[in-house]
DNA sequence: CTGTTAGCGCCTTCAC
DNA sequence: GTGAAGGCGCTAACAG
């Protein structure tokens, strides 16, 4: 069912058809509703192919992140996913668990794949070979969870926002204060939060005990088990995702230890899920679905004036301390 | 960057060039080397969409989903996109958040898309428009978590599943067992979990109690409330998804229940963040990421064939029992 | 084995 | 306001 149809079966050029469609007005009222009409009796659908092919743009979105098996980055790509449609545009996502290689492999798809601008959550954007040659390509681009002064990113202040955690917890009561995250070189994210709580602790005059560094996240609960049955464990633990402190939370379950009686967890992201558990979720909450939604509308509106994003456009959105039941004051002890 | 350029750079007709990139045997060995030099020298990528409008084939399968915050249709999805990607295809997800006309809107949008071939999880295959209208035109689809004579679908038999979940827990010593689905109007899956309670019931000889229906997720709470404060409450729930089931094990929470002391809950679905809850939750497992697989294959097979999938191409999968903290046997109870 | 050429379906000047 | 025609980049006959 081509255009041809149309304008042969309503008895006009396929240009009148075209413009019926593209643009409205440039064309008599009733030329158009004959138009319209005979296309619906034909189930007339315009050839996305050939319309890319002639205009030179797809209204394609590529998205490029780690995973979705972690709700932060489902809840994140379902904002993009009705961001990008509000917007017309159809989003591509693909997936690169984490892998440098499939990282650069994601950004040549995408691209022969035509697609007007891409979203991406990479590992660090400061080494990403994959960044490095899409940008010499000059397509439109934007980079969701990362931070980096040289590209454009839609993020929250994870160091701030840990930093803020620390604090809490000082006021709280809590002086054993142990970070839990993942590979500290798989991402800049955790890279910030951990500057972030190093920072709280020297601001509170606490000296931070070492990094638990959990390089699988199945492996979290055994890397817990020692440091929580040592005679100076912590009285909290500040993770720097929501999935590692649910494991925490098993882990000190495990370990016969109460949460949060006996250890406080506050964990970050804010997936929807922390608020149904029990005990619900002390967690930094990012707003994921509108991390997802402004990555969009940056892009588009940059994609709109034929532009590309630039780093100055960046967007640091608010976090929030979600209070849940996880955390509560320390419980005095003469060990301090 | 064109077939053309190339062709002219490395002084052979674009016919070569074409031939060198899709029938690499059809060229001399030197051209073709050739050719792939000046290529990447380049930096040439053909152009997807000159190649779909020329060969009628987009590489590009559609997704239709209820919504990415589920971890199960994530979990999905994730099965997709890598299958996708192994067979050369690109996917184009778009979610519904459950509405009827979404589903449509879904179908027409990928459709104008060009897209392949589709994978759909619909409310109810016996009443879809959407899918009454995709059917007519002839593009191959597979529908995955439905189940339907008239379609082909990848699932597994939730039904049996959920009769048998019964079995277990009537095994267990208990008696008073209860359900916990989402509006069952809202999808066939529940209704058929809904009818192996039932079924799993009649076969012990037991009366169901009334299903508790808790039309929206965030409601289940206060749905429980009442009923767990029964006299004759329940000793088990069975709920028709995992998100219940966490629902669930929090209304106990609140209303002063042990679970599993006080009360068993098990869940549908298997999402992975399950095994890391504490109590673990105990669930009818499925194979989320492999009904996303074996969709994506079939779909790709009947494609290469040429031919739309039949109602006999479905697939019925395995489930698990994946036994976790949140059930144990009844306690004896004089009220029996 | 390689080259020439005709469209795939659409948009967009350029005439009228 | 409408029509005619070129060409986006590619593949697939068909010739040579």
């Amino acid at each position: 069912m081509s255009i041809q149809a149309v304008a042969a079966k309503a008895g006009v050029s396929v240009a009148t058809v075209s413009r019926a469609f593209n643009f409205p007005d440039k064309v008599t009222r009733s030329t158009r509703e004959l138009v319209e009409r005979v296309a619906r009796e034909l189930d007339y659908v315009p050839n996305a192919s050939a319309r890319t092919l002639r205009t030179q743009r797809s209204r394609a979105l590529g998205v490029v992140l780690p995973t979705l098996l972690n709700p932060t980055f489902a809840e994140c790509l379902q904002g993009i996913a009705r961001a990008a449609i509000a917007g017309g545009y159809a989003i591509i996502p693909v997936t690169t668990g984490y892998q440098l290689d499939e990282e650069e492999r994601a950004v040549h798809l995408l691209l022969a794949g035509n697609v007007d601008g891409l979203i991406l959550v990479v590992s660090n954007p400061a080494t990403s070979a994959a960044l490095a040659r899409l940008r010499s390509t000059g397509t439109p681009y934007v980079l969701a969870y990362n931070r980096h002064p040289d590209h454009p990113c839609v993020t929250v202040d994870g160091e701030a926002a840990v930093a803020d955690a620390v604090a809490r917890l000082v006021l709280h009561g809590h002086r054993r204060i142990a970070m839990v995250s993942g590979t500290l070189a798989a991402s800049d994210r955790a890279q910030q939060r951990y500057r972030g709580y190093r920072k709280g602790m020297a601001d509170a005059g606490l000296k931070a005990p070492p990094l638990i560094e959990v390089p699988f996240v199945e492996s979290a609960v055994d890397a817990l088990a020692g440091v929580l049955q040592a005679s100076s464990r912590p009285t909290a633990l500040i993770c720097s995702n929501d999935l590692l402190a649910i494991r925490s939370i098993r882990a000190a379950h495990l370990g016969g230890l109460r949460v949060p009686d006996d250890l406080s967890v506050i964990g970050f992201d804010g997936i929807a899920l922390g608020e149904d558990l029990t005990p619900a979720l002390t967690t930094i909450a990012q707003p994921n679905n509108d991390i997802g939604r402004h990555s969009v509308e940056l892009l588009i509106q940059a994609m709109a004036g034929g532009t590309t994003l630039q780093a100055d456009a960046s967007l640091l959105l608010p976090y929030f301390f979600r209070d849940g039941e996880s955390c509560a004051a320390a419980r005095n002890t003469a060990t301090d």
